[in-house]
DNA sequence: CTTTTACCTTAACTAAGGTTTAGGTTTTAT
DNA sequence: ATAAAACCTAAACCTTAGTTAAGGTAAAAG
C-alpha cells in the first residue's frame, strides 16, 4: 500500500511543521537561516520548503547549544561538512568529541570553583591577598579535580 | 608613627581607586552604582568618593558574577542586608552557601548532559524517540550524578 | 597659573540569541 | 470563491553586562 500524502518520506516540510517537530519557535528557524545553520529552498509563491533533514541539523543544534558553543561555532563546524551535507553519524561523533572537550573543561571549571567556595565559605575572609576565591590565577588554584596534562 | 596620607585607611577612595585595585572597570563601577549593587557620596566638586569597604562589596559580586549569578540576583542579595551594609564574614557564609547550591546544581547538569553525550557519542543516532540527549525531560535522564532528595 | 589627568552625565553602541510588529502574500479549508 | 490560517520581509525591540563617545567640570602636577 501506497503511503497517504500527510504521510510521504519525500514531502518538503513548512517552516510551521519543522517548527513543531523540532520545537524551535518558526522565527528561530528563519534566524538559523539568516546566519546559515540551516538550508532551504522556496516553493512557487517563495514559501520556505524544507528536507526532512533539517530535523536532525536543528537537532544537533539544540544539543550543541546545550553544551554551550555559540551558533557562530556551531555554524562553523556545519559549514565544514562536504557540500553542506547534513551530519551523519559519523560526522556526529567528530563533533560532539570535539564538543565534549569544551563540556569537560566548563564542569572542571566549575567544579574548581566550587572547592574554592567551599574553602571560603569555611573562613569568610575573601581577603585579597589569601583568598583563592578572589585570586584565580593563583597557582595553587590550578589543581583542581580532571585531567591536566 | 602616623599614617602617610596616601596610606591613611580613612581616606575615601576616588572611582580610579576603586577601578584599580578591584579590577574592575570605572565604567563597570558606573555601572553597578546605578543598578544599586554599590553606593558613594559624593565630592564638593560631585565626584564620586567610596567608602573602603566598597572593595569587599566588588569582591563579593565578582565571585558571584564566577558563579553564575546574574546582577540583578546579586543586588537583591546585598539588599538584603541591613541598613545596606557590606556583607560582613557571617552574611558572605550566608550568601555563598546559597549561590553554592546554584553552582552545585550547574554542575549537576553538565555533568548529565556529558553522560549522555558519551552515550550518544556510542551510538550517533540523535533518534528522535529513543536518543536521551534530544529528550532531555525524559524520566530516565533524571538518574544523573549527584544527590537528589 | 596653566596644563594634564581624572572625573562628570547622557546617550548611543556592542554582543548573542532571538521575538515582536507591521504590512503584505500564499495556501488551505470551507 | 472566499475566508482563515500560514507564510513572507524588514526593521524594531528585548535582555544582560557592560563599553564608548561627546561635551563639559574638577583636581592634581608643574
Amino acid at each position: 500500500m501506497t503511503l497517504s500524502s500527510t504521510d510521504d518520506i519525500h514531502k518538503a516540510l513548512t517552516v510551521g511543521e519543522v517548527a513543531e517537530r523540532s520545537g524551535v519557535a518558526v522565527s528561530a528557524l528563519h534566524f538559523y537561516e539568516k546566519k546559515g545553520l540551516i538550508q532551504s529552498s522556496r516553493s512557487a509563491g517563495n514559501q520556505r520548503r524544507y528536507h526532512r533533514d533539517v530535523l536532525r541539523r536543528v537537532a544537533v543544534i539544540k544539543v550543541a547549544q546545550r553544551i554551550g558553543i555559540p551558533l557562530a561555532e556551531i555554524a562553523e563546524a556545519l559549514g565544514e561538512l562536504p557540500d553542506g551535507r547534513t551530519p551523519t553519524a559519523r560526522d556526529w561523533k567528530r563533533m560532539s568529541a570535539k564538543w565534549r572537550g569544551h563540556l569537560d573543561e566548563r564542569i572542571n571549571d566549575l567544579t574548581v570553583l566550587r572547592d574554592q567556595l567551599n574553602e571560603c565559605i569555611g573562613c569568610g575572609c575573601l581577603s585579597i591577598k589569601a583568598c583563592r576565591l578572589r585570586n584565580p590565577f593563583d597557582s595553587l588554584s590550578e589543581e583542581g579535580p580532571g585531567p591536566h596534562f
